[in-house]
DNA sequence: GTATATACTGTAAGCGGTTACAAAAACCGC
DNA sequence: GCGGTTTTTGTAACCGCTTACAGTATATAC
């Protein structure tokens, strides 16, 4: 028995084992793989016959190093988790599915970011998820001309990056002016976001903006932590009931704080929304399920992952775009406002 | 000003630009890049500034084309969604991580599993999830020795392909227990799973075993369609209804199925858990915001990926392993079996 | 049947790294 | 200062595929 074949076997055939076998050269085999009609019927199907035989199949990083393409894009991630993430995912898997892409994803614990080559690794565009990028790498991308979208966070000042995310402030605007208009609230809490994320300084802006619209002077003894957290939310929901700080509706700038804040009012006894309002923004899966379902802000989340990679292969297609570009949010009226339904 | 430097530039700086910028040979930038302690200090000193100075970084699809290993494994899906889908994706990007791995995605819709060469691509391991590849694919990889290990899916007949899932069975039978043993429940309808889905087919099984080991006798009566879906399952509480099969608890194979029933009964006034109760599987997030809580099974979900990550890992060493890995399953008691709290 | 245009196919040079091996340099003891 | 080590560095082959260019076979025209 032929030891040598067998260990030819055991490792993948490569072009030249088809060429070898249908009888022809490894060029003609390019050929019929990538589908250049540039080659005989009679000689395809041996090749095909031999592909086949032997199972091969090219190996992608000889392709990639060939092509100077990798037909894949990377997703970058501080962080997997939240409920928007999923639906996300799925928007910018999808579209780079259309598009002939592969989905490389990365969740780059802060600390990994300097010490690690990340980054182009083996992608022809880069889809960087809030501050899962240091500016400085921005920087360096955008100077060797790699293309980057940025997601849910703006370009830093100089570089004029691409950039996708939601209309915070306008959905804030119609959110609070439904609580002002149509339920007379004046008293509106609010709870801030996480320290330094764009969605949440935008809201807050809106809600700023939305009380001076109505003559409702700013009130800082309404405004406390949020950070987007359930616990710390919950935290301070209490110690506001502790403190007797009264008022009419809650603006929580996200929905996981809204859940923080319903537990906390549940054990207290505090009805919602007969004694206080409370909103909420993102409308996650729950929001309609809980009791009561969730007056809240709807993000669109898989078509912000869809517009990006769009955006992305746009731009790896060598488009020049830059800009913000920013989804429309949409309200939701259920019942924790004050509604009927 | 010299337009052949800037055209250089306006590319990507490769191994020979830094060993030119540093006056030595590329094999000696690429062992500075590789920390193998072979190159003087002051040697190493002038190839890290040429490094900097150029903001040099290797071409990933190079060194796999050279080094024959891609440090990145695929993970296949059919689909992207489900609540589970967070947190295994969470377990698996983690620990290929922790092992030095990137983590590429794909999302099979069906049709495209024949067409495309997809699968080993550039990784050098697969994580395959339920039904995202053909048995045809896994044998095609078991014959060329490419690692391979499955997640809540158990190995074609013949390959034996490592995989791993969740003790549905006995979680099940647990759960039937309680309703059985503490509530006295005697009466217990079933909806069926996914089609052809393990973890349906596990579950079905738990649930009759449970009647048989406290001699129930089987009624087909009280079985109807769930699909995993919500829709559907809602729809065969309605014909229950509708139908007046009675019955005093009924398991819903998995939460989603749950939320279904428990939107019938709402509509339809039947309270849960006073006129039936109803229990779910996988304990996924909604479950303990839901009114009434459920009473579920908890999958550990983030775990699976784990594991599944280190055993393809440890298969991608040449470590030979096979079999399947069940994962324990946790009862959580809540208020929709009957209980208080 | 020959000249010429046309259609296929093969040859070989990259793509950008790694690494075995060879060559050169530095070090050592005497 | 010399031969013999030991270190450090360079040379060149190779990983598997693509593709410009050259070469050969086939078809077309006369």
């Amino acid at each position: 028995m032929s030891l040598s074949t067998d260990e030819k076997k055991r490792s993948r055939a490569t072009i030249d084992d088809v060429a070898k076998l249908a009888g022809v050269s490894n060029a003609t085999v390019s050929r019929v793989f990538n589908r250049t009609n540039l080659v005989t019927p009679k000689t395809t199907e041996r090749v095909r016959a031999a592909i086949i035989k032997l199972n091969y199949r090219p190996q992608a990083a000889a392709q990639v190093l060939a092509n100077q393409k990798s037909n894949t894009i990377g997703l970058l991630l501080s962080e997997i988790g939240g409920d928007f993430f999923t639906p996300m995912l799925r928007g910018i898997e999808s579209q780079a599915n259309a598009a002939g892409y592969g989905l490389l994803i990365y969740a780059t614990q802060k600390e990994r970011l300097l010490s690690s080559p990340l980054g182009e690794h083996n992608t022809d565009g880069l889809l960087v998820f809030v501050d899962s990028l240091a500016d400085s790498e921005l920087a360096r991308f955008k100077q060797i001309g790699f293309p980057v979208v940025l997601i849910h966070r703006s370009s830093p000042p100089g570089l004029q990056i691409p950039s996708v995310t939601i209309e915070n402030k306008n959905g804030t605007r119609r959110l609070m002016a439904h609580l002002i208009e149509v339920h007379h609230y004046r008293r509106i809490a609010f709870l801030t976001g996480q320290e330094g994320h764009e969605d949440a300084q935008r809201r807050e802006l809106g809600y700023r903006e939305a009380l001076a619209a109505h003559n409702i002077p700013f009130d800082p003894q309404l405004v406390a932590p949020g950070q987007f957290n359930r616990e710390i939310a919950q935290t301070s929901a209490e110690t506001w009931l502790r403190d007797g700080v009264e008022f009419e509706a809650l603006f929580t700038c996200d929905d996981e704080a809204a859940i923080g804040v319903l537990a906390a009012y549940k054990r207290a006894g505090v009805r919602v929304p007969e004694d206080v309002a409370v909103v909420g923004f993102d409308d996650i899966n729950l929001m309609r399920y809980i009791t009561p379902a969730l007056t809240t802000v709807r993000a669109p989340v898989e078509l912000v992952g869809k517009t990006a990679t769009q955006q992305l292969v746009r731009l790896i297609a060598g488009e020049e775009l830059a800009g913000v570009t920013l989804l429309p949010t949409e309200l939701i009226i259920r019942r924790s406002c004050g509604c009927s339904p």
